[in-house]
RNA sequence: GCCGAAGUAGCUCAGCUGGUAGAGCAGCUGAUUUGUAAUCAGCUGGUCGGGGGUUCGAGUCCCUUCUUCGGCUCCA
């Protein structure tokens, strides 16, 4: 007999050998029904696979994120066998679960896939579940495994193969298709009732622009059709909110192929909202003790030469510019830390003017390669909201926790709260990739993590993801397709100074070299409001939105009195105007409802008399009237009570 | 840059197997003077992304190029 402990704390005794599909039916049928794999020992595990030892064990379901996992898992071995059945010779790379959903990187062999095909597919996939065909698992040497793949004609697997070690390896067969995998599976394919394949796209094989581009099919299962249904009603809902529709909807920006690709052009609702946000940036930079400083849009090649960026990002950069008579070459600038360490440098610095905070909205320019451009998260020319901390060794970790403060505070204030900290270091493998000394990097990583912890941040480390002259703090946030986006990043830099020969004079009368803090909390304006109007849907916080009231006069009667009612209102620094196009009242009132302004201010023949407004809340409807200067005092209300809700969280 | 898909009026879209472009909204003009999510009528508007080809004839077929979309690679 075994002991199996349950995640309840109770002990239960089984013969050895039990399954947690039996231990689910020992418990209740209805459990046993919705198992889908099992936690044992804290490994996932195929809940018909025999337990022969005392364990603990939790059953999981639909309702785990890794029951999820495992079901999507399954599923994409289940279209994998479709794929195999309607297109002989398919070879198959891998098929993990994704956070919704899972993909499969398959080599058609010649065939071609487009979304004509998907329902094909998922007809295919569901025959097939519908055989309730077993997951079963085989040990197998890795030698057998070797001639069965071979005898298949599957080199990917081969591949693959090739890393695992004997003795550690497993197939899964289901109906017809066998795969080299880890496991776990759902017991069979009854479990997945629902499927839909999403799309296709080309990924390189290992990641590797080098390799051969093999066919990444997106799809997504459930056990219930109706979440299926619900799933696709969400995505709608989600493409709604994208900010490209958006953008173009409320009139925010737009783009020109005779500017150019990935160069936005703000309109002027947009460019209104763009303002509003680095003047709320730079009230909170004031406060934080930073000093603002302009720098121009090209700096001289050497300049890059001097920081390192030449010769890692030279040849894909726009390509320099040219000076008609004496051939002196100019970039635009990528970035704007080198113009920063030129002032720096402007005078000399004594320990005593340390940390030196240096800020700018910097435009920057970046070649991004054709394919990557997206709306305004990927762009050519973008805004920075940079700044430079120039320090002593001793104030880095203080100082970086201070940027993390008004991160935060800006998040907070913009109500982003779903974001992830990700801590940036160096690739593990390759140290090629990066300027400076083993011995720079340490600090500098260990400044990070350090600072990191002791505010308490959740982080996820990732290798590889540093900047070529330093580790960084990324905050990560998803827009509305659930795409991650960097917005915010603080970068701690011993090279940079470094390489500027940055000094200061200590209290030792010796010179001393300064460490420079990079940071941007919204990182790019442009990605940062695309994400923001995503969050929001369009549906912009009260102090930011770029009208914040509409006075709808009835008839072209109260003409004149709408356009006083603006004025006054104006006057009181609110944002509006007048919708006097000769339409009746209710189409006034749909199109500004769609147009998402929050406030409409009805006026006609009672109103003008009183003085008085009706008003009506953006998807609420009336709210009764106001005088003039209640209805300023109950916006201003509004906001004042938002921004100390959420900066007192 | 790579794989795949798409591009028709300012916007959203229709246009079957090739027979010389169509709707709604927007815009303009007029009527109406309106009370809480679309007043009515008329009009304007497109070298069907650009270029080339096949054909008696191309929005429709072929080639090429640009842009956009979904991913991959990249992201100072």
């Amino acid at each position: 007999m075994i002991k199996i402990t349950l995640p309840d704390g109770s002990v239960r005794d089984y013969q050895k050998g039990t399954t947690a599909m039996q231990i689910a039916q020992s418990i209740s049928e209805g459990l046993a029904r919705n198992v889908l794999a099992a936690k044992v020992n804290n490994e996932t595990w195929d809940a018909s696979r025999p337990i022969n030892s005392d364990s603990t064990l939790s059953l999981l379901t639909w309702n785990d994120e890794l029951g999820k996992e495992t079901l999507w898992h399954s599923s994409a071995h289940l279209m994998a066998e479709a794929l195999e059945a309607l297109y002989p010779g398919v070879k198959f790379w891998v098929g993990p679960p994704l956070e919704n959903g899972f993909y499969y990187d398959v080599d058609l062999n010649g065939h071609t896939l487009s979304p004509a095909d998907f329902e094909k597919i998922e007809q295919k996939m569901l025959e097939l579940a519908r055989q309730n065909n077993v997951y079963v698992r085989k040990e197998i040497s890795k030698q057998d495994a070797i001639a069965y793949f071979k005898d298949k004609g599957d080199e990917y697997k081969l591949d693959l193969l090739e890393r695992l070690e004997d003795g550690n390896i497993t197939l899964y067969t289901q109906g017809n298709f066998t795969d080299l995998c880890r496991g776990p599976h759902i017991p069979n394919t009854g479990f997945i009732k629902a499927a839909k394949i999403l799309n296709v796209a080309g990924a390189y094989w290992k990641g590797d622009e080098k390799n051969k581009m093999l066919t990444r099919v997106y799809g997504i299962t459930f056990p219930k059709d109706k979440e299926l249904k619900e799933y696709l009603v969400l995505l709608e809902e989600a493409k709604k909110r994208d900010h490209r529709k958006l953008g173009k909807e409320l009139e925010l920006f737009t783009f020109s192929e005779r500017v150019g690709m990935g160069l936005p052009l703000w309109l002027p609702k947009g460019a209104a909202l763009r303002e509003r946000l680095i003047n709320f940036m730079q009230k909170s930079q004031l406060k934080a003790g930073y000093l603002q400083v302009a720098t121009p849009h090209i700096g001289h090649k050497a300049l890059y030469v001097t920081s390192g960026h030449y010769e890692k990002y030279g040849k894909d950069s726009f390509q320099p510019i040219k000076t008609p008579q004496d051939g002196e070459e100019f970039l635009l600038k990528p970035m704007n830390c080198p113009h920063h360490c030129e002032i720096y440098k402007s005078s000399p610095r004594s320990y005593k003017d340390l940390p030196l905070r240096l800020a700018e909205f910097g435009t920057v320019y970046r070649y991004e390669q054709h394919g990557e451009l997206h709306g305004l998260t990927r762009v050519r020319g973008f805004t920075q909201d940079d700044a430079h901390l120039f320090c002593r060794p001793d104030q880095v970790k203080e100082e970086f926790i201070k940027v993390i403060d008004l991160v935060l505070h800006v998040f907070n204030a913009l109500d982003f709260k779903d974001y992830t900290a990700q801590i940036s270091l160096r690739d593990k493998e390759d140290r090629s990739k990066y300027i400076g000394s083993e011995e720079n990097w340490e600090k500098a990583e260990n400044a990070i993590i350090e600072a990191a912890k002791e505010k308490g941040l959740k982080t996820v480390t990732e290798y590889g993801e540093a900047a070529f002259y330093g580790p960084k703090l990324d905050f990560m946030v998803k827009d509305a397709l659930g795409r991650q986006w960097q917005l915010g990043t603080i970068q701690v830099d011993y090279n940079l100074p470094e390489r500027f020969e940055l000094e200061y004079m200590g209290s030792d009368n010796q010179k001393h070299r300064p460490v420079m803090i990079h940071r941007a909390p919204f990182g790019s304006l442009e990605r940062f409001i695309a994400v923001l109007i995503e969050h929001c849907g369009g549906k912009f916080p009260l102090w930011l939105t770029p009208d914040q009231f509409a006075v709808l006069p009835i008839s072209e009667k109260y003409n004149e009195y709408a356009q006083n009612v603006l004025e006054t209102l104006s006057g009181m620094e609110l944002r509006g105007f007048v919708d006097d196009r000769n339409e009746k009242i209710g189409k006034k009132i749909r199109d500004q409802e769609l147009k998402k302004i929050p406030f409409m201010l009805i006026v006609g023949e009672k109103e003008e008399a009183e003085q008085k407004v009706s008003a009506r809340v953006h998807g609420k409807g009336d709210i009764g009237e106001f005088s003039l200067t209640d209805f300023a005092s109950h916006v201003n209300k509004l906001i004042e009570n938002d921004f100390n809700q959420k900066l007192n969280q």
